[in-house]
DNA sequence: CCGTTAAGTTTTGTTTTGGAACTTATGGCA
DNA sequence: TGCCATAAGTTCCAAAACAAAACTTAACGG
């Protein structure tokens, strides 16, 4: 089965899936809650390739989670702002890093002395 | 960037992405949380391939978020359980099922008259 | 003019995934 | 006894996704 499938699948979780259900998308979703916007902003926090990250905000912005803004006219320049229905998911977000404060401690790998 | 990388960033959002961060992984735990423990349960509700799922389970048996238990003695068959730690994802999954219920509508094809 | 910035796109090679068949061990039944 | 079914995986191969790094475009600033 292929992801995009999931969209019209009877659960609701598997809906939301559909649009988040890969590690870099929620990603990108954590540093607009941080206040990121810009492409290269996105590019070097969360380490993932620019290939990659044009694919996930192109998506996002057909799901209708962002929004494309130009905020220079020249050169033009665009960058990425939550809609309404991106702020939402909010909530999920909040529940992912409790989780991970409790449950996935850094453990730290000590190379010198 | 690989995914288990994310194991140990500084963020602990992705730290449970190194965990639950595929489209996959969550539908099992959504599986869990609705009473499903079997692997032929997980596969076929979820549909995702033997393979892929099989995979996943271990993952999640190996990071504590399941545990397999033996359910029957001869044959020798085992199921998959969710773990305190495990358990306490649930706010996540409610959360995301939320959303999908308020922003993925089902658009249902019409495919006869 | 020349180097820099920002937002992508392209290319090439590796990894992961999808799909389907196969395996192993046992139970039930005729 | 022999045979089919069940459950939990494993194996194989082709197709898709991904990683890394270089390249492009357009304007800016000195």
């Amino acid at each position: 089965m292929k992801w995009s499938e999931l969209s019209d699948n009877w659960c609701p979780v598997a809906r939301t899936l559909s649009v988040v259900g890969d590690r870099w998308t929620f990603l990108i979703l954590r540093d607009c809650f941080l206040g990121r916007s810009k492409f290269e902003e996105f590019a070097e926090s969360s380490g993932m390739t620019r290939h990659i990250l044009a694919e996930r905000l192109k998506r996002l912005v057909e799901e209708g989670v962002l929004e494309r803004r130009l905020y220079s006219n020249a050169p033009k320049r665009y960058d990425y702002v939550l809609t309404e229905k991106g702020e939402e998911l909010r909530p999920a977000l909040i529940a992912m890093r409790a989780w991970g404060k409790k449950h996935m401690p850094i453990r730290r790998t000590v190379s010198e002395s």
